[in-house]
DNA sequence: GCTCTAATTTGGAGCGCTCTAATGGTGTAG
DNA sequence: CTACACCATTAGAGCGCTCCAAATTAGAGC
């Protein structure tokens, strides 16, 4: 398995190293002579040049790291997707790190992609402390993405989770709502800025914000739904969900219950993931625009190691609502 | 942005920069107070070794190519956080790239992995031909999953098919059934041994196999069971789809035409993803022990890069049956 | 204190490449 | 025919590290 150096092209092709390189380059000051001479020979050897050797040499790296916080999570696989394509198109590769939302494990990815020294690092949707990014972002470029933050030198993608949220409650006020719950997502900034675009929105339409404590999960929703149902009361006629997992988990609890949807009870998603497009699920949503900030946080990091040193970039992406089946007017 | 080297740690020490090396590889034979300059030196500079430098300069690499033909989908992306988490533990990197099933794509996708002559290189899925695979396998170790493939050299990961398929008529015929129709996946080879495995197991009770051709999608399991009610005559009172995502697609399409699951009609679908274990959906499917095989494929990985040169391995996992709610005995 | 051996430490070559400065060759003008 | 550009080509140093062999030091035994 010893692949062949420049060194061997260079002898096949009776030229020096140098000028094998230069071809390899694509440099336009080679003659097409020697230049096919080479090529012929790299093509006779199987010759291909050693990136690693060549990102030593110059001082440069075409490494982008990235490190995820959870894999299995859809909402970051298609992020990885945009920021994969870009990198492709501008001549990057990805190195791959999970987090796993482990503090220790995250801290350890960041070093261990830092030893690469990579063009630049991508951190969706991670945990680790503020102090450790800051740390990072003194050896190489770092982009967060997914995680609201504001930290010196670190640029940042995010979806407008206040838009986000107002866009679902715009949606059922104006088909006739007015008691319009939010099951949240935690303790997470991102959370939390959802949670605060609902209450605003709420007040703008003259209306009073509940909030039931939930989270990011399946479970998360079918807990906030049983705690709401059995709570009593008045029932709200819809629900602002903390993201679509949330949101199906709360419709089986109101399916088995015995309540129509959206007769009964209107239910709107966040992140419009492959699930809600679902036809048997088809579920109103909140669309962010995962690719669309993969490929933002790529440019950005791609831009910063072609030199841009400019202050730290915070970007906005907007989300849009995606109205399928699970809402329209309340009952009577 | 300037990183100190080993040398800045060797100055700063006091001692020679070979020192050094042996102290950052945790040599035993170091003296304590030597060692304690230096990791004093290089704590103190914020040294950590260049990954790269020491790969050229070792001939060896930490690295692990791994290309994955989609990543939105679930299925692959919990194969990558097998392969992640083995990793993690044998000390490698993922450097990942996405193939998006385009042949042309994948071929400079491998080309590219390969030109960090990583120490092992993982195919999730992908769809270059095996001539690609048989030429990378000379340079690298390959290991090829969740695409059954007979290629010399290369080591593959798959799930049992045959017997994935063996399980869901099984299941459907111990309830009942009779009338066991499948939704299969094309014509990927995966596809055909679950069809075959299908057509066995009806065989094997004295059933007639009936398929109907389909595809991996949401999309294609609307089609088939929209082809199913418009061909007439007597409906099947189950069905084996090709996987969940197309088990979701039948099964909106049948709740639409007002046929009950499982009551009028039993689906099995296929993978176990997260979608067919949310209570909304409560699909019975087969699983395929995706982390299991990330795990196998890395392992696998890391023994060739350590030496094993032993002929190739077909690792064949074992799926294993869900059952859920889409699945009970036939009316009457 | 001295020798011998084992334990540490170090110099230097080299991994495969890039990059700068210098070389040689060609064509043109004088 | 010589000088001068200008171009393609090359030598050689060096990127940050490992690894081998050689050098030094320490420890043990007498």
């Amino acid at each position: 398995m010893a692949r062949p150096t420049m060194a061997d092209v260079a002898a096949k092709a009776g030229v020096s190293r140098a000028l094998v390189s230069l071809v390899m380059r694509g440099s336009e000051k080679v003659s097409e002579r020697r230049r096919q001479a080479v090529l012929d020979a790299a093509a006779e050897l199987g010759y291909a040049p050693h990136a690693m050797a060549r990102s030593l040499a110059s001082r440069t790296s075409t490494l982008l790291g990235v490190l995820v916080s959870d894999l299995h999570n859809p909402f970051f696989a298609e992020i990885v997707d945009g920021i994969d394509e870009v990198a492709r198109a501008e001549g990057f590769e990805l190195i791959l790190n999970t987090g796993g939302l482990d503090v220790e494990r995250e801290r350890d990815a960041v070093t261990r992609l830092l030893s690469f020294r990579p063009a630049g690092l991508a951190l969706l949707g991670a945990a680790v402390p503020a102090d450790v990014i800051a740390d990072a972002a003194r050896e190489s470029p770092v982009v967060v993405v997914a995680r609201p933050a504001r930290i010196a030198g670190v640029d940042t993608v995010n979806d407008d989770g206040g838009l986000g949220a107002r866009l679902a409650v715009d949606h059922l006020v104006g088909v006739g709502h007015t008691r319009i719950m939010h099951f949240d997502g935690g303790k997470t900034s991102e959370a939390r800025i959802r949670r605060e675009g609902y209450a605003a929105a709420m007040r703008a339409h003259g209306l009073r914000p509940d909030v039931v404590r939930s989270e990011y999960t399946d479970a998360g929703g079918e807990k906030a739904a049983a705690r709401l149902l059995e709570r009593g009361g008045t029932l709200p006629t819809a629900v602002v969900a903390a993201n679509d997992v949330n949101a199906v988990g709360a419709l089986s609890v109101f399916a088995d219950a015995g309540l129509g949807v959206p007769d009964d009870i209107s239910v709107v998603g966040y992140d419009n993931t492959a699930l809600s497009g679902l036809r048997h699920v088809a579920l109103t949503t909140v669309d962010q625009p995962r690719a669309e900030m993969g490929r933002l946080a790529a440019h950005t990091l791609v831009e910063r190691a072609r030199g841009d040193r400019g202050k730290a970039r915070r970007r906005l992406v907007t989300p849009s609502l995606v109205v399928r089946a699970t809402t329209g007017p309340p009952r009577g």
